[in-house]
Parts: C-alpha cells; sequence; structure tokens
DNA sequence: TTAATATGGTTCACATGTTAACTATCCAGA
DNA sequence: TCTGGATAGTTAACATGTGAACCATATTAA
C-alpha cells in the first residue's frame, strides 16, 4: 500500500485502524457480558449515574450530556430502561418541559447485581498491560483526546 | 460513582469510556473530512486495498476480511462505491459464486485525489503527541488488542 | 398581555453496523 | 449422474447511533 499510495503518512493511517480494531475488540469483549445481565453499557451507565446521584434522579439532557450521546438516542435508552422498571420517568411540577428519571428500587438492584458480573471481565480484559503500561494508555489516551479537540476544523468560522 | 458503588473497579471503567471517547472523537474528526471527498473511512480503505493490490481487482469477502467488517456491510459499501462509479462487479467465469471487484479508472483517481487531502488531517488529528508517544501508544494499543483477544470468553466450549 | 424566542423532549428519516435466512453455484462421493 | 454439503454473495430484520423537524412549555420584552 506504502508502494501504491507513497505520500499517504502510514503511521497515522495506521493508528487509526488500531484505534477502530480496539474499540471493536472491547465491544465484542463487553457487549456479551452486558447482554447476559440484560444491559447494555450505555444502559448501565445511565444506571450508574443515577444511582451515584444523591436522590437517584436527573434529566433526560443532563443524562445525554454526561454519557456523550445525542438527546435523541437518551431517548431510547429511557424508553428500553423504563420498559424494563429500571427507572420511571414522570414531568417536573415546576417546569413542564423537563422530565424527571428516577431510578426504581429494581433500577438499584440490577446496578448493584451487576457489579460483581463485571469485576472479573474488567479486568481480564486488561490483564496482559501491566499496572505501568495500563497507566500510561489512559494518560496518551487523554492526550489524544485532547489533540482531535484542538484539531478538529471549526464547523463556522468564527466571527 | 466510587461511593456509591465501590465494589467496581473504576479504573478500568473509566479506561472503557476513555477508549469510546477517543474513538468518537476521531470519527467526529475524520467523517467530515471524507464527506467532503464523496468518500467513508471505508470506502476509501476499500479503494485503497484495490490499488494497492497488483491488478486492482479483489473478491467482496477478501475485501471484508481485510476491512474487518460483515460480509453483508461490504455489500453495501461496495453498492455504493459501485454507484460512484469508482469500482465494478463482474461474475468470475471460473465460479459463478464469486464476484470480481475492479476498481476503475475514476476510482484510481478518487483514491489518488484523496490522498493530499488527507494528509494535512492526519497529522493534525495527532499532533499533541509527541513521536515517542505515538510510538508508544501505538504498541500499547497493540498489546490491549491482544488481551482483549486472549481474555475474550470462548462463545463455545472448545471439544 | 401578548408576541418572539429559547429550551427540553420526542419523533422521523437516515446512516452504518450486525446476524440469520436465502439463493446460486460448485464440488465430492455414492 | 445426482445428491448432499460447502462456499460466495445478497437480502431481510434488527440494533444503535445521528441530525433535523416538531411539539409543548417557559421566558423575555414590547
Amino acid at each position: 500500500m506504502e508502494a501504491a499510495l507513497p505520500n499517504l503518512p502510514m503511521q497515522e493511517t495506521v493508528m487509526v485502524r488500531l484505534m477502530r480494531i480496539s474499540l471493536s475488540g472491547m465491544t465484542d469483549f463487553f457487549e456479551p457480558v452486558f447482554r447476559k445481565l440484560g444491559l447494555t453499557e450505555n444502559s448501565f451507565h445511565v444506571l450508574c449515574l443515577l444511582v451515584a446521584n444523591g436522590h437517584g434522579q436527573a434529566s433526560p439532557s443532563e443524562l445525554s450530556e454526561l454519557i456523550g450521546s445525542s438527546r435523541a438516542n437518551m431517548t431510547r435508552i429511557l424508553d428500553s430502561l423504563v420498559n424494563d422498571g429500571f427507572v420511571s420517568r414522570t414531568i417536573e411540577t415546576r417546569d413542564a418541559r423537563r422530565h424527571v428519571i428516577q431510578i426504581t428500587r429494581a433500577g438499584i438492584k440490577a446496578a448493584h447485581d451487576a457489579v460483581p458480573r463485571l469485576v472479573e471481565p474488567l479486568k481480564r480484559a486488561f490483564s496482559d498491560l501491566s499496572p505501568e503500561e495500563f497507566a500510561l494508555l489512559e494518560k496518551l489516551l487523554r492526550k489524544t483526546i485532547v489533540s482531535f479537540d484542538k484539531g478538529a476544523l471549526p464547523l463556522r468560522a468564527s466571527a
């Protein structure tokens, strides 16, 4: 490929592939674990955020912000959690635009029950990395994320 | 969150999030670049593989294997490339089950034209990382991929 | 008070991926 | 020769994500 397209920066191209492959490897690794729990990574994350949050409440926008997903997608994730009986969705009395997502007892139980079944897979997934390598990978990924953000093309030219 | 779910291994949980965030950051970074070229990361990759391959030919299965995506998905990617006139799809005479995907002149031109417009974004995306950090990240990602593979639950117990 | 605008959430249309079922062809052996 | 798998590709149904349009409600300002 270097021969056919000599000007393409190969290191960076390979890096992009490596990042994609590692992500899909991670998804393949964890997706069955969450499926057995009747959850997805996202729905578990939502439950975690709710139990971590004082009264077990949050709004859809807050959650979509924290999860880093669109509001449209959060609507669907919450639909499914409501359907499972893990959260309830009510309209706030002060401001009828806002919804209150409240974790239920069943939701709290689901979150707590999931934890012990996640511990071992989480450890196993990264077991090839030494603690030093793990810490370094974390540092480098954070730096990469910042690099993407800083390098991103401005969507609209500033005034 | 540590307080609410004290047994959840936080380092690993954070790492999973970091990897997801870096991937979505990368996608957000490159997707508009490829869109301007009338391509996607995958369709560009297919064109690269074809130009790199002696006669500009390959079969859908080979391509799906190399890209690391399902054959079903490759069918759609190739549909779109055929539609753009970048590749042709013919049936192999020796074996009518097999299709031959052949890059066209327009496809070769598209691939070569894309390269100079990718160089700068590729460099910019990772510009915050020093060459040492870049090399280290590559090494650690490779190791992580291996770790996922080794740690993956066997889908079926071996005989 | 009321009109314009901002905000929160959902719905719709679409993009991109998967697995499972289907079709067509080839091949190996009775 | 013909029949029972393998193999290649497509199609269908579904999952999960996005952005844009839409609705209802709040807020601001004339």
